[in-house]
DNA sequence: TAATGATTGATTATCATTGACCTAAAAAAT
DNA sequence: ATTTTTTAGGTCAATGATAATCAATCATTA
């Protein structure tokens, strides 16, 4: 038993597998009460442990009958694919070259041609916004926003290959 | 349902549906009555559910023969999609409001879990990579970005399937 | 020992419900 | 034709029940 971030961890994480559906439903005060923390604890673990960026996205409601539901894009992380992805994309990428490795994925259908454009979007606009900073910073930044958006992503379940 | 709102939510949600047109009314006061509420909860379901940028139109009279019309937008072109997100979007948005808009999005189908997913990291990315400069910019920025990313999806959207 | 992660609780924000009061449109009365 | 009455719908503020945020503190790790 590590802490208790942990243990809330994977009790969702369990919750989560033991669904159809890549979607769960709880409430913060049970849960809470469940784990004789202090309800914010819960959002302490959501916002460090279920981010978008770790393929999680997260709704809730307050007042009565409030919830919080987690949605799971991704199943259980295979790091190396994670890493690999990291690889392709290293610690600075020119639009160009992203835009080559974008086109690379969707051929071998990871992404589809919307996530491309998305993705691709995204990065020219910061390219824009940016332009007054050195290419090397801007190319940097590349790097770390498309690793971001591609890790999100890249957690998809094993099924489809 | 869970609540009150819910409750009428749905009943007024299966009325459209079982319209062959993409619109109904009904007596405030009548509805209110079925459901034994006060009648200004019957505004609260369409002010929190039945917005526009849910989708939906409200027209209303009063006095006698009052009723309240609902009318469900039906965006049939590309271009109709982009100027109805471009409104939603707006010149200026926070990330929490992004993030219900997405929300919202994503529940009408117009974007998928994953395409929510990515907008939401290039969000959070340009929000890190900003955080020196000040909120209203921030927030200018943001809508600039969110726009372009569904401008570009809503422009692609019936060429793909 | 400095930096990061975890825990806590006080304060703030949001959602749903209710009711008192306001406004508009049409009918009735003058 | 004008005024009054009736019959609707609209707005807003108060309240109770949650959830979110933030800053302070404690614990762990590099």
């Amino acid at each position: 038993m590590q802490n208790l971030s942990s243990d809330i961890e994977k009790y969702i994480l369990s919750m989560l597998d033991n669904e159809d559906t890549d979607s769960i439903s709880l409430r913060r005060k049970d849960l809470a009460e469940l784990f004789e923390c202090v309800p914010s604890q819960i959002n302490y673990v959501l916002r460090s442990r279920f981010s978008p960026e770790q393929g999680f996205i997260i709704e809730s409601r307050r007042g009565e009958h409030g919830y919080i539901k987690i949605l799971r894009i991704s199943c259980i992380t295979p790091e190396e694919k994670v890493e690999h992805t990291d690889d392709l994309v290293g610690n600075s990428i020119s639009l160009k070259e992203a835009h080559n490795l974008l086109t690379k994925l969707q051929e071998r259908e990871f992404i589809t041609l919307r996530e491309r454009l998305l993705m691709e979007i995204s990065l020219r606009h910061s390219n824009l916004i940016w332009e007054d900073i050195s290419l090397a910073r801007r190319q940097r930044m590349f790097a770390g926003l498309l690793k971001r958006m591609l890790r999100g992503l890249m957690l998809l379940s094993d099924e489809e290959e």
